[in-house]
DNA sequence: GCGACAG
DNA sequence: ATCTTGTCGC
C-alpha cells in the first residue's frame, strides 16, 4: 500500500487550474442513464509507460456475454503531462482515443481502468473517454480516489456504497473475489450505477479483474516486449 | 494548517 | 504507473 508518497515535482499551478476548467466543461456533457439494450461487444482499456515519456495504450474487445476476445490493439504516444492526482485523463486519455480508433470492432461499452464519477469534481477518465467518444462508459479502479465507505464483506459479490460527504451516490465498492482487495465501480457516461455493477460481476472469471480489464492488462505486458 | 491523493 | 525478492496464506 502507498502509504507514503515521495514528494514529486509541484505541478504547474496554472497549468492545473486551467485542466480543471476544461474537466469542468466536459462534466456538462456527461449523461448518466441505463443501457439502450444488452451490449454485445464490450471493451477494456489501459495504459502503461514502457519510458518515463512513452505511454503505450491498449484497447481489447470481448464479445458480451461469453467475454472471448475479439481484437485488440495498441497505440504508442508521447507522455505529454505527469501523474497528477483528479487529472489522470490529460495524461492517458489522449494516447487512448488513438489507439481506440485502430479497433475495427467497436464496443457497446468500455469498461475504462480508473474511476467514472467517483471523482472530486466527478469526471474521472471513464467520465472523460465516455464523453470524448459519447459512448457508453464505467470505471474500475483498484484504489479509492474520494468517497467514504465501509469495507464490504470478504465474499465475493459483497457490495457497499461509495458516497460523497452528502450521502449521495458515488459508486460502489464490490469484492470481486473472496478476500482481495475490493474494486471500485462507477458509471462514466451513459451508463448508470446498476449497469455498471451488473457488468462487472457479468465479467468476473475467478480472478480479482474483471475480463475486460484484466485482458487489457496483460496484452499492454504483450505488447511492451513486442515494441523493443 | 494538515492530510488525502485513480494510474 | 514503475522499480523489485522473498514470503505468507488459501
Amino acid at each position: 500500500m502507498a502509504y507514503y508518497r515521495p514528494p514529486g515535482p509541484a505541478p504547474d499551478p496554472l497549468l492545473v487550474r486551467e485542466l480543471t476548467h476544461q474537466q469542468d466543461a466536459l462534466r456538462t456533457r456527461t449523461r448518466l442513464e441505463p443501457l439502450a439494450q444488452e451490449p454485445q461487444f464490450i471493451a477494456g482499456c489501459d495504459s502503461s509507460f514502457p519510458t518515463p515519456e512513452t505511454v503505450l495504450s491498449v484497447f481489447v474487445v470481448l464479445r458480451f456475454p461469453s467475454l472471448e476476445l475479439v481484437e485488440k490493439v495498441y497505440h504508442v504516444g508521447p507522455v505529454t503531462l505527469p501523474y497528477i492526482p483528479g487529472l489522470l485523463a490529460f495524461r492517458e486519455a489522449p494516447n487512448l482515443l488513438v489507439a481506440y480508433e485502430k479497433l475495427r470492432q467497436k464496443p457497446d461499452i468500455i469498461m475504462v481502468d480508473g474511476h467514472g464519477i467517483a471523482h472530486p469534481r466527478r469526471m474521472g477518465i471513464a467520465a472523460h473517454l465516455g464523453v470524448e467518444l459519447d459512448l457508453p462508459t464505467f470505471g474500475v479502479a483498484k484504489q479509492r480516489l474520494t468517497g467514504l465507505y465501509a469495507e464490504p464483506a470478504l465474499t465475493k459479490g459483497s457490495i457497499s456504497p461509495l458516497t460523497d460527504k452528502q450521502g449521495a451516490l458515488l459508486g460502489e465498492v464490490i469484492r470481486s473475489k473472496d478476500k482481495v482487495n475490493p474494486l471500485f465501480v462507477s458509471p462514466g457516461h451513459r451508463c448508470d450505477q446498476a449497469t455498471a455493477t451488473r457488468l462487472t460481476l457479468a465479467c468476473l472469471r475467478g480472478y480479482k479483474l474483471p475480463e475486460p480489464t484484466r485482458l487489457a492488462d496483460h496484452w499492454a505486458e504483450e505488447f511492451k516486449k513486442e515494441i523493443r
